[in-house]
RNA sequence: GCUCCCGUAGUGUAGUGGCCAAUCAUGUUGGCCUUUCGAGUCAACGACCCGGGUUCAAAUCCCGGCGGGAGCACCA
């Protein structure tokens, strides 16, 4: 048997969490429910569970789905689930659209403090001034009108886009992207799958976010740099109320190369059929990533190795089936799938015996064994094979026999397997009553050929085609469908 | 235009003034292996954005360039 030397992995640390007290600590992921998750969730769902369970704190999956237009009632389902695949524990779920009431009455104390205004302005005209640093004709109106106009918005006097809650910054502020930012907005033309028309005032992210960060007692946030300004705006709201800030930390942009992941896209996509589902394998979302075979380990070991730095990156997938490979290596069996297959007779026998482990590292795990037999006995082996053995006028069928090819026959030369000393290529096959097989790649083509016999069992399994690559079997008879894990 | 963030091999990462002619992983190339184009194993390739400054000493500190990214939404 062969002594496996142990693999030792050396896992990239993540950094400590400054300020991080065992116990204390409270992290949160807060998708937008538009879908399932995607690879782009992967890194901060992972990051933030990482740390959580690191210092014995609290996960809090947050749905921020204050957004109406931009909701798949689905993915309050899908989204649960995604985490549950990846690993991720999650001990509260809070979803933001329960909390409109809550979210008003910090709006109101805003108001009344004097740090937002009711702005009826034209759109155009409100984030003109601003650009100009200037006050809009509704930011100094005294407080007991904002409250009225307030209560006015919340009654639903206003139509769409006549009105908005700013809260107030510093117009001076030499980043015009830290400049008053929208608290609320109103929302009439689309129902809200949860609330439907009982609330038509909404709270933009900016503000509920810094809102429930705080509320929720959360103690350290890791999100993406897209977020920065987002920060710094929500730290004036932190600031009027004197709430003590969690501690933000901005990891640095992921761009995945060759990944569909725009909700939007899929979601249509979808619909006219272009695509079979959300776990369609040519997808990016976490359920075709396990569809396809690529583990929730190997996916998180990566983020781990990535790490929180400011810097952005790009994605490596040849990384990510580095990390998978060695995750599923041991467990996977091995088969012979010939792919472009190509009839070999072999003649000068009237039977032959294969055998061949289940898996090379493992032969207690057993063997494949095939009898074959026919005059002359019939093989499949691969287009590029054949061509090949051709040339060099012999061949080693794995685990079967060798072949002397002569004008296009095969004739058996033996079971020797000192023929490997003289170069002859090794070539895997397939009986002649194999399965027809189908392998679907990720990038939507189709590898069609035959597999041998694979037991029942194997089915849902990632196995190994050998020389092919590693694959997920999703149906094993009468026909073989697998789906590319990576090779 | 304004503001912010970032800049170590193809990719990711370690490195917080000397132990760095720079770590690990992945990748590529080649070798080994009586049976996979997998695994294992051995080797090779490959990087501190540029220019000044501080210092006995800089990938590491300072300044200036250059380059990349993000934001300036009644999306999240």
């Amino acid at each position: 048997m062969t002594v496996k030397k142990e693999k030792v992995e050396k896992v990239h640390r993540l950094v400590d969490l400054p300020g991080a007290v065992d116990g204390e600590v409270v992290m949160r992921f807060a998708p937008g429910p538009s879908g399932p998750l995607h690879l782009g969730h992967t890194r901060v769902a992972i990051l933030n569970d990482e740390y959580v369970k690191r210092y014995n704190g609290k996960f809090i999956n947050r749905i921020e789905d204050t957004n109406p237009d931009k909701i798949d009632p689905d993915a309050y389902k899908m989204i649960p689930e995604d985490l549950e695949w990846l690993g991720v524990k999650v001990h509260e779920t809070v979803v933001q659209s329960e909390r409109f009431p809550f979210y008003y009455d910090i709006a109101k104390q805003l108001l009344e403090m004097g740090k937002a205004y009711v702005c009826t302005c034209p759109v155009e005209e409100w984030r003109k001034s601003k650009e100009e640093c200037k006050p809009c004709p509704h930011r100094e109106e005294p407080i007991e009108v904002q409250l009225e106009k307030w209560d006015r918005m919340l009654a639903g006097d206003f139509e769409e886009e006549k009105a908005v809650l700013v809260v107030k910054t510093d117009l001076k502020h030499p980043n015009p992207a830290v400049r008053d930012f929208v608290g609320f907005r109103i929302v009439k033309s689309t129902p809200h799958p949860r609330t439907g028309t009982r609330y038509c005032v909404y709270p933009m992210m900016n503000f509920s976010v810094a809102v429930d960060d705080h509320s929720l007692g959360l103690t350290h946030v890791i999100r993406g740099k897209d977020h920065l300004n987002n920060t710094l705006r929500q730290e004036y709201i932190f600031n009027y109320f004197g709430w003590k800030m969690p501690w933000y930390h901005h990891y640095g942009l992921v761009s995945i190369p060759d990944a569909i992941l725009k909700t939007s896209t899929v979601g249509k996509g979808i619909k006219t059929g272009e695509y079979t589902g959300w776990d369609d394998v040519r997808l990016g979302t976490v359920r075709a990533m396990g569809k396809r075979g690529i583990r929730a380990d190997a996916i998180r070991a990566f983020w781990i190795d990535c790490g929180i730095k400011e810097v952005d990156i790009e994605f490596s997938w040849d990384s990510l089936y580095a990390y998978n490979r060695d995750r599923i290596d041991t467990d996977a069996d091995r088969y012979f799938f010939v792919w472009n297959p190509q009839p070999l007779d072999v003649c000068g026998v009237d039977e032959l015996h294969s055998k061949a482990p289940v898996h090379p590292d493992h032969p207690e795990r057993g063997f494949r064994e095939l009898k074959l037999t026919g005059r002359p006995i019939m093989v499949f082996v691969t287009e590029d094979d054949l061509s090949q053995a051709m040339e060099r006028g012999k061949l080693r069928l794995k685990d079967l026999g060798n072949v002397e090819l002569v004008s296009g026959k095969g004739r058996y030369i033996g079971n020797d397997l000192s023929i490997l000393k003289d170069k002859v290529k090794i070539a895997h096959w397939v009986p002649d009553n194999a399965r027809e097989c189908v392998v679907h790649m990720p990038d939507g083509t189709k590898r069609e050929g035959k597999a041998e016999p694979i037991p029942e069992f194997e089915k849902g399994k990632v196995v190994q085609f050998e020389r092919f690559g590693f694959v997920k079997l999703e149906q094993v008879s009468p026909k073989v469908v697998a789906y590319y894990t990576h090779n």
